[in-house]
DNA sequence: GGTTTCATCTTGTATATACAAGTTGTTTTT
DNA sequence: AAAAACAACTTGTATATACAAGATGAAACC
């Protein structure tokens, strides 16, 4: 173990009510306790609180309404990034599925790497990965991620296919998306990836390169995505 | 004029703060006075100035840094919304230009519209137009808007050639978009819209659907957007 | 019965204060 | 000259308190 500095106690409410809203306990619509009651289970006064709440705002996780309360809602998906959906409903979870083609490995960044690095980036290898996703058994979306390899101790053996890579670096690293920038172009496949994504080679594809900045300085995380969006399409709250 | 309730100090605070940096009075890169300073400047608290200094780091005015101060930043392009880049370097504004090819109209909702519309909405009728964006006089992006035609007096007659329909909404109607959601695909475009991109039929298009929600109960700005990626690519920060 | 008033809950805004901890440049020490 | 200690700045975390204002249901009134 590790310095483990004392996390502030905003953070341990914040975390707390995360976990609740997770697990299920306050279910989207519902109220969670108002901050008077918060304040005396934490024995912590509100503006403690209110710096707790404001917290899980901005994660999307609630929203707040003057008189009212804090109402649980559907999280943001995780600050812009695009997640999957079936063109008329929603994709339930049970016909999602992840596979990894190339397992995680420690390697050198690639020499035309598609972001810029800067020289604390340079200093570490990075660990690469490709999964593809599938909706009803077709693959739809084709992804390669390269991470910094920065304090990763044992991420190169967690099992990735239950698209928890953000719940993963949070629980097990403390790690934290803050923002990010993608960019987004609508191409003709060539070959590799028509064959990956199983169409037409004359068929549309979205590509997208990724750069997700997080809470550690100099660790990011860079995906190149590749979607098929003949059935589905990339969905996005922010 | 209206009510004019009295706005809290800590909003008079952002918005002073976020119109120097528009003017440029704080440059990119730069530091802002002090939460002591800004104190003395407002007459007022370090937690009201924090509240104020947190919503611009929302907005990604500035990035704060514990014992430095608070860094001037590249505004985030209006939370998750997709800007227009060039593929190797920026777009310089002055090769960018918008031209509108239908001004705004006053008419009701299409009644196939692609965004589900709630009650409160359909009570109104919407505002409607297009426009063509151009770089180096190349038709690049395509873009149809319907805003709810709520409570703004004088938006028919507002030029909207300059991008800035935010800025517009928000300095005459103090409406702040807070949140959205938008869908993307690659498709192969139509005869109507390659013809207004002066694209070849075979070439893949980006399509997007969106959503942004606003301060303003019901208040929504949808859009519809059609971009050649040939040359360009969409960008988000976020 | 229907309306108004009121009490009581909620969150929003704000003041005043304190100490912890990161950053930086200066001073002192070695 | 290099290193350590210090001072003076910065933001981060936290307590204690107060009143304003939105939401809601009960009580009083007509």
């Amino acid at each position: 173990m590790k310095p483990d500095k004392v996390s502030p106690l905003y953070k341990k409410v914040t975390d707390d009510l995360r976990a609740q809203i997770e697990k299920g306990i306050y279910q989207k619509g519902e109220l969670l306790p108002s901050e008077n009651d918060l304040c005396k289970t934490y024995n912590t006064t509100r503006v403690t609180v209110r710096q707790a709440l404001s917290g899980l705002t901005n994660l999307g996780y609630i929203t707040r309404r003057h008189g009212k309360g804090s109402i649980v809602t559907e999280p943001k998906v995780g600050l812009g990034i695009l997640s999957l959906s079936g063109v008329t409903a929603g994709v339930g979870s049970q016909n999602l599925s992840t596979s990894i083609l190339q397992k995680q490995v420690k390697q050198d960044w690639p020499l035309d790497f598609f972001f810029p690095l800067n020289e604390g980036e340079l200093k570490h290898d990075c660990i690469y990965f490709t999964r593809l996703r599938r909706i009803n058994d077709i693959p739809v979306l084709y992804e390669e991620t390269y991470i910094s390899n920065i304090n990763l101790p044992g991420f190169i053996s967690k099992g990735l296919e239950n698209l928890s890579l953000f719940k993963i670096l949070r629980e097990s690293y403390n790690i934290e998306v803050k923002e990010g920038e993608q960019k987004i172009w609508a191409i003709l496949g060539d070959k590799t990836i028509s064959d990956l994504l199983d169409i037409k080679k004359s068929h549309p594809i979205l590509h997208m390169k990724r750069k997700l900045k997080t809470n550690i300085q100099d660790l990011n995380i860079y995906s190149s995505l590749y979607c098929n969006t003949e059935e589905h399409f990339l969905q996005d709250y922010f």
